[in-house]
DNA sequence: AACAAAAAGAGAGCACTGCTCTTGCTATCT
DNA sequence: AGATAGCAAGAGCAGTGCTCTCTTTTTGTT
């Protein structure tokens, strides 16, 4: 029985591995990822802890798997939020309930969001299977304004600084946003400029939120966030 | 000799504390919070981990000292390059001057800055000592939008929803805002509404550049910043 | 000047962490 | 059936925050 994956002992790898990152995601939601402890994840499924690195070489690399699953839970959240908007052009709709999609994971997953959007581990670096799934929830949002300003006739006007100035600075980000665009559109600097910043401002709401940086300034978080997002659809033009 | 401070063991007291707060710090400049150990901070300044306990309590009260002392020195930065602008006059100069001060600082102490704006330590709530201080920083801000609002006729127009939501929502930043304009006047709610999106967006800016979410998007990342500086600037209308 | 009180440093120790290595057992493959 | 590989457990190392005890030094008072 050469078959992949069949045997009894793959079946249970794969089932133990999913039990650890389980508990190992239930301490997180509400911890913190610098106070997440393989030892204590060890314990909470019945191991000992160096039975543990049978399945994670490292608790970076638990941390990673974690990342990977938190990131992919956020993204299916904004994706399914824009999906359930019945009218596909109406864009600021669309625009709203994926970012409220994202802000409810967000506030629901105190110790994920940490994890992606808090200070970086020590020297923790993002390997490159984390890549695909950070990009989900962003892709959401870029999709939406993409769509938006696809059939229009006119581009945006760059307001501040020139065009040129834009693309070198964004060459990244355009090639990016060309790759979601339909194949014969140019993407306008000034468009990804503001994507950008629109996406940063809302993850630096939320971050401030979640990090208490708005404690005494801002009463209602949800109304505040809403506020946010409807005016950054209004600077989008969507 | 009752006098308050005059004593050899006072003198020796004070600098002792200064010292260990400056190896910590320097040991924090490029180490993040999470790995800042006393016990290494202990050996830096040649005493041994318990000897440290007579000066601070505890390893949180270390980081509530290092939390103070670098919101400080941000927010002096801050105030510093306000005041180098000769024409008072012109907000928008000053608003970028103090803009870029504040990123400037943080990118040359990123640990620091994932002290102030990163993930918050464990069950680590930030004592009354620290507010005065993490406030300087975005007093320097808010005060050049407020002064350029003052003498004006027109005030600002409520984008989205009403002027009384606002008001609701924003009604402890309306309060510190009012304590910061002169007494007659009343601040509209649009202004903080727009101010305190600006000041997050400042900072989520920071973060993400800080924090590798930029990496791949952006190439230039002083001039990117830049960008949304200026952009804001208008946003508020200086 | 002498003495009690307070403060400071050093060391040992506890409970915890990530991680490694060795030992014994068991399922899998040839 | 026998060799091989995978798995769980335990001991152990170096590190952490923190506490307690002990000794020495400085301070303030009699």
């Amino acid at each position: 029985m050469t078959s992949a994956s069949s045997t009894a002992r793959t079946r249970a790898r794969i089932e133990i591995t999913g039990e650890i990152l389980a508990a190992a995601r239930v301490r997180l939601t509400h911890a913190g990822p610098g106070e997440l402890s393989l030892r204590a994840v060890a314990r909470d499924v019945g191991m000992v802890s160096s039975a543990v690195y049978r399945y994670f070489a490292s608790r970076d690399d638990l941390l990673t798997a974690l990342l990977i699953e938190a990131y992919n839970e956020l993204g299916a959240a904004a994706e399914t939020a824009d999906a359930s908007v019945a009218e596909r052009t109406d864009f600021v709709a669309r625009w709203v309930a994926a970012c409220h999609a994202i802000r409810d994971w967000s506030v629901a997953h105190p110790g994920d969001y940490a994890l992606l959007y808090g200070t970086p581990v020590p020297g923790y670096a993002a390997p490159k299977d984390t890549i695909s799934a950070a990009v989900r929830a962003t892709s959401v949002l870029v999709d939406i304004v993409i769509t938006a300003h696809q059939g229009r006739d006119a581009e945006l006007e760059t307001r501040v600084g020139s065009p040129q100035d834009l693309e070198k600075m964004l060459a990244g980000a355009l090639e990016f946003l060309g790759q979601r665009a339909e194949p014969t559109t140019s993407v306008n600097a000034e468009l990804a400029m503001r994507t950008i910043a629109a996406w940063t401002a809302i993850f630096g709401t939320i971050s401030f939120e979640m990090f208490g940086h708005l404690v005494g300034s801002v009463d209602d978080y949800n109304a505040y966030f809403d506020q946010v997002v409807r005016r950054l659809a209004a600077e989008l033009e969507l």
